[in-house]
DNA sequence: GCCAACGTTGGC
DNA sequence: GCCAACGTTGGC
């Protein structure tokens, strides 16, 4: 069996926050919109049901992680690309076809925020792609050594 | 609201 | 296939 892997997933907390996906039923939302071909390889090819995900709050007064989660399912077709009055509707695409897919989500733990400022104190994280300069994707890996160390002493510990 | 960074589009 | 223009992201 293959290790682990460890994700980040960012939400606008107006559109889906920590608290929306503790009230969701089954604490789990289907994790629609992506509308990045890399965020959604990422889904579709090396997603397995299981893996970590950092639930990332971004677009908000204060950016971080908010909870933690994991992958509940495999990559399925994003039912909002064919909805021509969804914001996600995207006329190239076509269910013969679709162009774009999603996870289901679940919530593991909502944690206490950690926020960019304490996630950038420490020079373990500093290769993470959230913290890099411009970085916009939605959906980036995060390596065991970050994964450990943020739940362990960022979450965890004090 | 600003603006840097980046992905996508479309004319050629 | 190049690349300028445009739209979006997201922290500040």
């Amino acid at each position: 069996m293959a290790a682990p892997h460890y994700w980040l997933m960012k939400s606008e907390p107006s559109e889906a926050s920590i608290d929306d996906l503790a009230r969701a039923p089954h604490q789990t939302l289907p994790w629609t919109g992506v509308r990045n071909y890399q965020a959604r390889n990422f889904m579709r090819d090396e997603m397995r049901i299981g893996d970590g995900v950092l639930f990332y709050h971004s677009s908000c007064a204060r950016p971080g992680i908010a909870g933690l989660a994991e992958v509940a399912s495999a990559a399925y077709p994003d039912a909002t690309q064919f909805d021509p009055a969804s914001p996600y509707y995207d006329p190239k695409s076509s269910p013969a076809a679709p162009r774009w897919l999603h996870v289901d989500v679940k919530l593991r733990a909502k944690t206490r925020l950690v926020d960019l400022q304490a996630l950038r104190a420490h020079a373990e994280l500093a290769a993470m792609r959230v913290l890099q300069r411009g970085n916009r994707l939605s959906i980036t890996p995060v390596t065991a050594a970050e994964w450990r160390f943020i739940c362990e002493r960022l979450i965890a510990g004090s």
